[in-house]
DNA sequence: TAAAAATACTCCATAGGTATTTTAT
DNA sequence: ATAAAATACCTATGGAGTATTTTTA
């Protein structure tokens, strides 16, 4: 019993005729009749009686009507269902990001994507690097942007954007105006650091110690929890910081805060589109990935 | 996309595995392999993402796997639903009876056929002779007892039983322990008749004419508008009259009433189980027939 | 006699198999 | 090295056709 013969059947049902069921299924008279009889033959029983005129269903044959009916709309309801997934950008999609891409990137591309398609969700998911990347392996997320490398294999990460690590100062600032400064001249300006544990921190210590310095020699003026808690810090001279030029792209337009950069130190951030090579990805995953990979190319990302 | 193809496709998902999924619907891994390959070409996209310790379905597998389960157990209920419908004698069926089945024979036959059945339910027709086989003929009715036979080449009619039309008179009348009477007799007595119209009453008249008689002659004493009623109208003492002896089946038994022949009046009826040849009965229909005509075989049917 | 379905037959597409290769852990 | 899926290739069933016969109104 599969799909077709009871389409051809239900045919034979509604227009009462063999030929007619053929005509309309596109089938030649006997390759309906070699279809009924096939049924027939599966069931053990006659389904429909051939009267002169016409073709009835018999009792049995009514009950598989109702069922042949059902399931071939039930089939039809799957193939548009299918069709309209892959055809349509519509749906739902995470998209996991760490820190600096979940709150300086992807609001932005996010807001673009979803203004041009109506119908489509996008979610945001905060976490950290490495629990985006397991979340990624393990399916649960289509894809990440995240600021690190995965040496695993499974794992295929886009270059999306470079992001340079600047020293950030207020505007009317000594040093506003100045291209760059030396490591040193650091250590005499009041300094604002993240919370230990923090990704930003860290790269900044591993390039001083590299470079012969300590942290414990800046003047710490403040440690705060979040990089907008430093932005604040810094527009409200508490101290001056290092911080990622993406996280103060608004405040260097309006002119409230100035970057300059660090003689001998050169912390880039790279972050990375990141998904899983293994899985395919949804029509929409698909189409987002698109879009951010095209905004990257076009430098229309942060510009 | 048929059934086959969504069975197999289920399977893979549930084992997520092909091998698995092809040990489960006794297939060869390349076999599933293949239908794999199929339903991803059908619907142009990957459904399955094939990692190395297990196949996962995609966003687009994850949708039509959906759509395959409801598939598949509807295809499952319906096997079932024909399965139980051609197994088990159950269900609803419409009987079509003329007067005197519908009253003398029918009740017992039903209330037999269903009290050894559960599930059962017979229901009552009572229309005259040519409304039920119409009803036979456009196939409204599975099957009819009635009193005459169609000429139609498409109904089938089997002999159940043979009912003689006797005189009836009460316990005690002079005749009652008379083995018959001759014809001119019956117009010294009472007479009871049916209203005009009646079938009864019609076959009387022409036998009458036929041996030279009218009904006119007759001593009428009464004209009643049912068998029953001329039944009471015999044990009250009204008058005497020409029944069909399976209408007195009890009164004779019980001994209140006595039948006895007349000479030279042979009037017999027939009651045929009548179906369609065109049409094939329900199982129910079926194994209602089979019981009829059993219970006719047996004479059991109104002994 | 006409119209509908059944039958007889031929052909080829494909579902199924086995043997083997590729791929990824 | 192992386990899983893909590939290659072969076979046979059966779905589809045309031509014809049977059936019944």
């Amino acid at each position: 019993m599969d799909l077709w013969q009871l389409y051809i059947f239900t045919k034979v049902v509604e227009l009462k005729s063999f030929s007619k069921a053929g005509e309309s299924a596109h089938l030649s008279q006997p390759t309906v009749s070699s279809h009924m009889k096939d049924l027939e033959d599966h069931f053990g029983c006659r389904l429909i009686d051939r009267l002169s005129k016409e073709a009835i269903p018999t009792k049995a044959g009514e009950l598989l009507f109702r069922y042949a009916r059902r399931l071939v709309a039930l089939r039809d309801e799957a193939e548009t269902a299918m069709t309209d997934f892959l055809g349509k950008v519509q749906g739902r999609l995470t998209i996991g990001g760490s820190t600096i891409p979940a709150v300086y990137m992807l609001p932005k591309l996010i807001g673009a994507f979803t203004n041009a398609r109506p119908g489509v969700t996008l979610a945001l998911v905060v976490k950290d690097t490495g629990q985006i990347i397991e979340d990624v392996l393990a399916g649960t997320l289509e894809l990440g942007i995240v600021g690190a490398l995965s040496s695993d294999k499974k794992i295929s990460q886009k270059k999306l954007i470079e992001d340079e690590m600047c020293l950030v100062v207020p505007a009317g600032h000594p040093w506003a105006s100045v291209e760059s400064v030396s490591l040193d001249m650091l250590f005499q300006e009041p300094f604002i650091v993240r919370e230990s544990g923090s990704g930003t921190l860290r790269s900044f210590e591993r390039h001083l110690i590299d470079n012969g310095f300590c942290v414990d020699e800046l003047r710490i003026a403040a440690e705060m929890g979040s990089t907008e808690a430093v932005i604040q810090g810094i527009k409200n001279h508490v101290g001056i910081s290092i911080l990622s030029s993406i996280a103060v792209e608004e405040e260097l337009k309006s002119g409230v805060l100035c970057a300059l950069h660090i003689d001998g130190l050169d912390i880039r951030q790279e972050f990375y589109l990141t998904t899983n090579t293994q899985r395919t990805p949804s029509p929409l995953a698909g189409a987002f990935i698109e879009f951010v990979e095209e905004s990257a190319r076009n430098r229309g990302m942060f510009e």
